[in-house]
RNA sequence: GCUGGGUUAGCGAAGUGGUCAAACGCAUCUGACUGUAAAUCAGACGGCUUUAUGCCUUCGGAGGUUCGAAUCCUUCACCCAGCA
């Protein structure tokens, strides 16, 4: 993969080619009956993907702590990058030199890049609040039209960010977006969005969702290369601007689409939200669920039709000390597992569970080992991969 | 033996007359965490209860000065350094 080796003839034909062989397609395996669950395979350059998916967070071109070697042995066929982070570190051109992201990090599979959007809110009114993409219904917290955050500042040309490493100004629009993700080079990309904050009111739900819709356009029409761009769909807790945004998205030239942003204050109320938005989508394309996947969530998430989404709740809950099992969530640091001889999980046949006890695993997570680290990550990667081809099995047997 | 420095909550370490149940760090415990500002963050951490501008017991031991002592004095014990 690093050095590639190629006859003139196959030179010849894979450019001949490029143009196709460079785009993703997604074929329906099976539709459910009994939802909107659909398994699938998303064709990309580096390899088909089977849908339902997760898709492993590597914000910085690495699922923290892994080697690619591992996140391939944890079962992970597609990853996402962050446009964001990598422009401020190391920067696109570097990646670029490298031979794009992928012989970068040295990963064969395929790869999606977010756009930067997310960064809007979580470095914008996220830490202005200190609150993340989901909160409490009771939160006193509103933003209307006029509110302004201290960190960010939304233009309807795109926004100025504070670098969060050192305070420097910078500017990413959906043209900026998307001329980095050309240059980081991701097999699928994505469209520049806001990720509407959950605190928002209908005022200023309405107006992010036109700017996104705005970039959307832009974005469009700025992508010169063969990358697949999937549009994001935004439209908070409203139903009416939900499916508005949808239909919206749906009429672009966009090869997938994205469900970004707040998606209600209870689980319930989540998967109704899912349910509006990809009853308006065409099914003949991959719809990706962004930044959530609670493990407990994952069926009913795929049952109202999503097919692939990201979620860093197995690699950030693993460098929490906290270990997903059949037997549920496990805080490894707690001290009641120092004697305690089993695997993790005993049915998980990954790395970790069939070498280390959960003695060994507590023992390392109080000592602040950093294997500890990684083999959490490893296993809850696995873990949550397997849970997800099970559903996906699930859906081939006419169960979900 | 002499001289000097020291002994503070589980550990390390501030504090040198009142605002001290005693800063801070570590350890411990409890919570959070959903497109990663995240190997992070928040809270508790002498005891008791009616959870409070509440009561009780603490700063090597004993005694003293003072309205009041972790803080000053005496003495004892132990530790460290230098000198014999």
């Amino acid at each position: 993969m690093h050095v590639k080796r190629q006859s003139i003839v196959d030179f010849q034909v894979t450019a001949c080619y490029s143009a196709y062989i460079n785009m993703i397609s997604y074929s329906i395996v099976k539709k459910s009956k009994r939802s909107s669950a659909r398994a699938g395979i998303i064709h990309t350059p580096h390899g088909d993907v089977e849908t339902p998916a997760l898709v492993g967070v590597a914000t910085q071109a690495t699922v923290k702590t892994l080697t690619s070697d591992e996140v391939v042995q944890t079962g992970s066929s597609l990853l996402i990058a962050n446009t964001f982070h990598l422009h401020l570190k190391p920067g696109e051109d570097i990646v670029k030199r490298n031979g794009g992201l992928h012989d970068f990090m040295h990963w064969d599979k395929a790869l999606m890049t977010d756009s930067g959007g997310y960064q809007v809110f979580s470095l914008g009114f996220g830490r202005d609040h200190n609150i993340g993409k989901i909160v409490k219904e009771d939160t006193p917290l509103t933003l209307s039209t006029h509110a302004s955050s201290k960190n960010v500042k939304i233009t309807s040309d795109g926004v100025y960010f504070n670098s969060p490493i050192d305070g420097k100004k910078l500017f990413i629009g959906p043209k900026e977006s998307i001329a980095i993700q050309q240059k980081l080079g991701a097999d699928i990309i994505f469209a520049f969005d806001e990720c509407t904050p959950p605190i928002a009111d209908r005022a200023y739900t309405q107006k992010s969702m036109d700017l996104t819709h705005t970039w959307a356009h832009v974005c469009v029409s700025s992508k010169k290369s063969d990358q697949s761009l999937f549009s994001i769909i935004q439209g908070g807790k409203f139903k009416d601007l939900r499916i508005q945004s949808a239909k919206t998205i749906a009429s672009l030239p966009v090869d997938g689409f994205g469900i970004g942003g707040e998606l209600g204050f209870d689980k319930k109320e989540m998967f109704t939200m899912l349910g509006w938005v990809t009853h308006e989508l065409p099914e003949n394309k991959p719809r990706h669920l962004l930044g959530n996947g609670h493990i407990d969530d994952l069926e009913t998430i795929f049952s109202r039709g999503v097919d692939t989404l990201d979620c860093i709740i197995p690699t950030h809950y693993a460098r929490h000390g906290v270990a997903f099992t059949a037997q549920g969530k496990l805080d490894m640091s707690k001290s009641q597992y120092l004697s305690n001889k089993d695997p993790l999980d005993i049915l998980c046949s990954c790395m970790v569970c069939q070498t280390y006890s959960k003695s060994y695993l507590c023992h390392l997570i109080r000592a602040k080992e950093l294997t500890a680290l990684r083999l959490l990550s490893f296993h809850n990667l696995f873990y949550f991969n397997g849970v997800v081809a099970s559903i996906r099995q699930k859906i081939l047997d006419n169960k979900i």
